[in-house]
DNA sequence: TGTACATCAGTGAACGCGCGTTCACTGATGTAC
DNA sequence: TGTACATCAGTGAACGCGCGTTCACTGATGTAC
């Protein structure tokens, strides 16, 4: 059954993709991969003809992940015309629309704490979306570089820890209250 | 080996202790029972006299550790005098003594992800902790009630999201500056 | 261009391991008389 | 107060289960001539 090589780097392509989903969704740990080849529609045992590890497949499955939303934040950006880039990036990211979909939003907000334990790949490959996400707010801001930078450092750590928590807490209302008031004094001031 | 009601309240007591310290180093789902329980001083098989099961006892453990963190900071704000109780509760949590020591500090920038996929005790525990601080934090600005929680909301997720990501961040000096700024941030202003 | 053979993607069974949980047992504590 | 018995905290072996990983095998693809 070997599979041409445009077939084979599909395949590579499908779990990775599956698995920055199901990781964001589901945590690494409780991902299993098992359940990750049965969701890029293969049996486990092939895993290793693509990686070598489960957490070589961390490590690229993060990066992924992490590309993919500073990619959607320049295209919202650009797609804003006139409108402040800040904002743009802001609103949508303390979306309710953000907060009840992870498998789709910021890994480092879906996966915090595991990612703090996770190996020194896999947190270099999350040190390097932090900040691509950093660089790209603060080039909205009308602030020399520097400033700029420390200041989008702060609002992507409120950002951060507001869908976090955002997430954890058990009343509806609160949480709604928590990603308005963190919008609120990221987008005023 | 039956043991008298004090010894196996203190057990039960110390089980506690050791599952909170232990679920904020290592992950509530990386810590075994059987980790636990010798870091409790027992064999594994005991653990059951005490809890119907490994979630009676995380919720339990998160509870017994948020609850010691606020109470550490109203004992520095009690201790503080006349310096203003907000920053030393900021500077406090976003201290690099804070950060390299997840296991005696906040559960909820230490177990975020965690928190967000537990079950619905634990979470409602989650939530109580997160308002007491928010509280706690509030009652220190010198603002209308409603006006204080709310910026309170936004300063302890802003505390909580940069502890999470300094212990993510693989760079030592980019570590430093998230809580840095993020500390000079909420003082200032 | 056609043929023979090596490669290797994917399958599915099997591996050892650690997990949460259960259980028979032990023996000191607490209770009833 | 002393004795007899029930309780139950803690031990340590065992359970089924799912995990990451390995492996023999299959057969289409890619390569060498």
């Amino acid at each position: 059954m070997k599979k041409s090589k445009q077939e084979t780097a599909e395949t590579r392509e499908r779990i990775v993709e599956a698995a920055a989903a199901e990781f964001r969704k589901n945590g690494i740990e409780r991902t299993g991969l098992n359940d990750l080849m049965a969701a890029a529609g293969l049996t486990h045992g092939g895993f290793y003809r693509h990686f070598r590890t489960k957490n070589e497949l961390v490590a690229e499955a993060c990066d992924a992940a992490l590309r993919t939303l500073t990619d959607n934040f320049v295209e919202a950006i650009d797609a804003g015309g006139r409108q402040n880039g800040a904002e743009i990036v802001t609103s949508r990211y303390l979306s309710a629309e953000h907060r009840d979909h992870p498998e789709t939003g910021c890994l480092l907000a879906a996966n915090a704490s595991e990612l703090a334990r996770a190996d020194q790949s896999t947190r270099d490959v999350a040190t390097e979306g932090f900040l691509r996400l950093v660089d790209l707010i603060a080039a909205q801001y009308d602030l020399r570089k520097d400033v700029a930078k420390r200041r989008a450092i702060v609002a992507v750590s409120t950002m951060i820890g507001a869908i976090a928590i955002s997430r954890i807490v058990t009343d509806p209302e609160l949480s709604r209250t928590i990603l308005e008031q963190a919008e609120k004094q990221l987008t005023g001031a």
